[in-house]
DNA sequence: AATATTTTTATTTTATATATTTTTTAACCA
DNA sequence: TGGTTAAAAAATATATAAAATAAAAATATT
């Protein structure tokens, strides 16, 4: 049966969190940024309460912080940081993939392939070279990737838990890349990681992911080490 | 030079946040119930916007669960999530544990002995047997025994991810430990753990610490299997 | 059983009050 | 003068309350 009625709107609070979020992960607003809320307020056209709740989840999920009541603020960056944040991420996602080799079924697979597909297309609609690296679309795609290759590995929990510290590690990324644009992309080591994943080929999949990751942060930490 | 004036006293969202986990680790609020907001604000005697804020950040740490318009409840439990919780926190504790090891310093012994201390001190404090297993103090002291154990593995993100899990592992915990209190305390063991930390007996450490965690998961897991 | 109506409740806005931090100004002493 | 401290003012965060809106749940009706 056809879904006919409109679209139940999610509250203005939830809204008012994927605005910040995005403006926070694309860099729009800079780390350590006062975040004001009557200028929110007037920015955004949301009224404080759905702001401040937007606000408490953030600092939850640290893309921002506060303390006591001198208001909010969007979370800073350090080069130790994200190397903290890489090392667990391919910790974690090491150990997911392990498992979703093993206990993947077709419906994974073709998730899998869907997900490449849909961020393969987005790359080819952006303009110039390198502007996929900053393009936020492409962002939710290449976490959308990551998120099927992985969601067969049983533990909810785990999926969570690397999901935000994808999204950390993405906040930095986004944040290098407005500086300096990665060349090209490496979306063929992505279909590499697929096939060897659907194929079963744990070992190559694992090896190719550690190396993603590891190069992921590498021009990252060396853009914030230069400017931090 | 000594700190004279008052302290500065938390925000009631902050306040509000701290009774709130107390009341749903405690099982003073049970899982699944619903959290209304007008008769939150009669009980804790605190306004809407503080209390929605805390809600917000319960929500946001897995304590509790919202969607769309339909309000809070309280985190429900299964045994699949304690036992996924369980799994991921001996593989995190297990890496904290062993960096720990190789890197604390002397501040870093004196710290564990010191909660180690606490914790046997709140024990003896306390009345009958087994009241330790669902006292909210003796839970606190928990804590704060394994936080300052692993306190040494230089993984700020690490400790933060493992005290989220360890908290979702105290609301199972403690909800068990209502209805079937356990008969003695571990703190033996504990002891040992800790022991063989200082002492940098690597193998002997993880090995306690792999049975501690198993041990404590088992008693929750078979009653939340008898009653959900 | 499906639909319409009522009631309840969550969400949001607005306005206002309180408290705390930050900034500015003034006063003071070396 | 220069620079530190203290007092006053401004800005801002936090909190309350009341009212409006919108959605969900419960009830009655067809």
């Amino acid at each position: 049966m056809l879904e006919i009625r409109a679209q139940k709107q999610a509250p203005l609070s939830e809204q008012a969190y994927i605005a910040l979020r995005n403006d926070i992960l694309s860099g729009d607003i800079l780390p350590g940024a006062q975040l004001k809320l009557d200028r929110l307020s007037r920015q955004y056209g949301f009224s404080s309460s759905p702001l401040r709740e937007a606000l408490s989840r953030l600092v939850s999920e640290g893309m921002a912080t506060t303390e006591g009541k001198r208001g909010f603020f969007a979370a800073t960056v350090s080069a130790e940081e994200i190397e903290d944040i890489s090392r667990l991420l391919l910790l974690l996602d090491t150990m997911a993939l392990r498992e979703a080799i093993e206990t993947g079924d077709d419906v994974w697979e073709g998730n899998v392939l869907s997900a490449y597909h849909q961020l393969e297309r987005c790359e080819a609609r952006l303009p110039g070279d390198a502007s996929y690296s900053s393009d936020i679309e492409w962002a939710a795609l290449y976490d959308r990737f990551f998120a099927s290759l992985l969601s067969a590995c049983l533990s909810p929990m785990l999926m969570q838990i690397r999901g935000s510290l994808f999204q950390q590690s993405e906040r930095y990324r986004l944040l290098a890349a407005r500086v300096h644009p990665i060349g090209k992309s490496r979306l063929g080591e992505l279909k590499k990681l697929m096939n060897a994943a659907i194929d079963r080929d744990s070992e190559q999949a694992l090896s190719i992911l550690k190396k993603h990751i590891e190069q992921l942060a590498r021009p990252t930490i060396t853009y914030i080490n230069q400017t931090h």
